[in-house]
DNA sequence: TTGTGTTTCGAAAACGTTTTCGTGTTGAAA
DNA sequence: TTTCAACACGAAAACGTTTTCGAAACACAA
């Protein structure tokens, strides 16, 4: 087991000091060429790599990113950090993950943990808890120590920073509108609580859209379901207590259970009932019927935000305390699940 | 804003030195009750936290694990990045994850970048190019270096070093053997090529099972689908020209794939044919017909990955070189896609 | 010989900690 | 008055880098 050799040891060995073996080692001109093979010959021999710690120390720069998300086990989040590593990767970047498991204090001690000098900067969507309590103080506070913060999907209006997130309003109008254009009238939405700042914007595309096409809104068509509970039988009343002719599920669970107790209920999807989903992930793909829904690109819209980040961490000179949000397009992806 | 506060900062204002401010913090009784009290109040009317690269310089400990798996995308893998994460941030630890996307360069390029002080250690699952080439040098390397790896789910013999594992040919076995009690003869296989190395021994414990059982193995029977490729078709084939009784695939996409192709040729799951997958993911589940599989548990071994690895990185005095493989559980899901 | 310039290198500071060891002050015992 | 311990604190080294600045050594021209 050989230990790991630093510009110390190389120094002693050769009889020249420290700050020689570094200038060689950087092809210093200030040193001689001959002086200067010496030490990267022996430097490869010994497989010679500087520590990144001390690195980091020096450069007050740790070339991490931190992103954190309230759970990675939705496809959703597990793209989005694919989309990060990679653009991360790129620009010579490591990513450090963390699960807030929609837990506001996990998100409070993560941020304030990695905010002593560990990591360079954070991408982050808010925890459940953290949306409900509107208590962002952890993340002003890292904001205003200069660590660049971008939100994305899960944003509030209450911090400024750089976000990234996709029109949802738009998005679930048009969803709607979609199957309204199919001669659909009697569409029933599932959808989560309010706080959920994502699933109120689809709450309210989808009245929009009724509303501009005359539809009137009927408050037993529209299911709000908290995260927690065991939302089935809620459904399953929906579906057998009104005369359904569409769903519009503002996350894929919700439609893809949706679809199994139609099946139950002897419906066919989607002779007698259609259903739309949001966010495409491989439960739509693989069910069957596949569903229709709407595709939010989380490989994007990581890719964008490690983009945005980092931007903001190398020019972090001119201090141009311009935030910007950027809206990714979504994309009606149809499938199996809505009628031609 | 307000930068982050030093120890030396501190010292200056109040007219002391770093070590009484140090010695101060961590109620050294050294210090005088009454400076102690001067100093902790100062510190935290600023906010002061220490910061962690100049701790991890001095104690040689990052307190940060790193990950490198394949993809995330595959839901198995982002259940393992959850127990991973869960165990190491009980223990205070960071995750940092890194995407090989099976590739065996990219896999070499972070081991060696993270490997010089950026972490304390490696949990990690074979890329394929890694697999085919066998050439783990970048391993071996790392691990004369000091540093510990635990391997997991893709492994091989050849790098000695903690391991998770499930026993694949067993599990393969049973499920066989499950569909054999049915009295489905015909089984098919759809696997992958040999050099995947679960793909191999899932494919071992399928042909024991049929000879346990006297049942001649098909080779025509047996579809070895090389990653890369749109296999859609081979699927297809291999149901049209075989009088097929049950499937057994060794992942999730395999199954529903062939069961969507089945359902297509006209074949109703599970009257005409029966179907067991591998990895209990969230397409097993909501696909309709709901699929039977070998589940193995993504979290309990992303748990015990980190619990090794912490454990060895914590009791490093003891040099014990007792390498540990740990075989997890695999459990048959009976769900929709067999028979009763 | 003196002055000037160039080449080559090393000392030391800096990043932010922790910890060892030394030292000055105080009070009490002899 | 001397001696010794206890107390309270600071200097400095250490972790591994990079970089600034100073200086030695040498060459060459005047």
């Amino acid at each position: 087991m050989k230990r790991k050799v630093t510009l110390k040891q190389i120094a002693k060995e050769l009889d020249v000091s420290i700050s020689t073996v570094s200038k060689s080692l950087r092809n210093s001109l200030e040193i001689s060429e001959d002086t200067r093979q010496k030490v990267q010959a022996f430097a490869k021999l010994y497989n010679y790599k500087p520590n990144n710690i001390a690195l980091s120390l020096k450069n007050k720069k740790t070339k991490t990113i931190c992103i954190i998300i309230p759970e990675i086990i939705h496809h959703f989040f597990a793209t989005v950090i694919s989309g990060v590593e990679h653009v991360a990767n790129e620009n010579g970047y490591n990513v450090l993950v963390c699960l807030s498991d929609e837990s506001f204090d996990k998100e409070v001690i993560n941020m304030e943990m990695l905010a002593s000098g560990s990591i360079d900067g954070f991408i982050m969507s808010l925890s459940k808890e953290t949306q409900q309590k509107k208590d962002f103080h952890h993340i002003t506070e890292v904001i205003n120590q200069g660590m660049p913060v971008v939100m994305f999907d899960r944003v509030t209006n209450e911090i400024l920073c750089d976000k990234i997130i996709i029109d949802d309003v738009h998005a679930a109008h048009n969803a709607t509108q979609f199957l309204i254009d199919k001669g659909l009238k009697k569409i029933a939405l599932i959808t989560t609580v309010d706080y959920v700042s994502v699933g109120k914007l689809r709450t309210d595309g989808y009245k929009k859209a009724l509303k501009s096409n005359d539809i009137d809104i009927n408050e037993n068509l529209i299911l709000k379901i908290e995260d927690t509970e065991d939302f089935d039988h809620y459904i399953e009343e929906l579906l057998q207590n009104n005369d359904i002719e569409a769903i519009f599920a503002v996350n894929e669970l919700f439609a893809v259970t949706a679809l199994k107790i139609a099946n139950k209920l002897g419906k066919n999807i989607p002779e007698d009932i259609s259903i739309i989903g949001f966010t495409d992930g491989i439960i739509s793909k693989y069910s069957t019927p596949s569903i229709t829904t709407v595709s939010q690109n989380g490989i994007k819209m990581g890719g964008k935000a490690a983009k945005m980040l980092i931007d903001r961490l190398e020019s972090e000179d001119e201090e141009e305390e311009q935030y910007k949000t950027e809206v990714i397009e979504t994309e009606l992806v149809e499938r199996e699940s809505t009628k031609n």
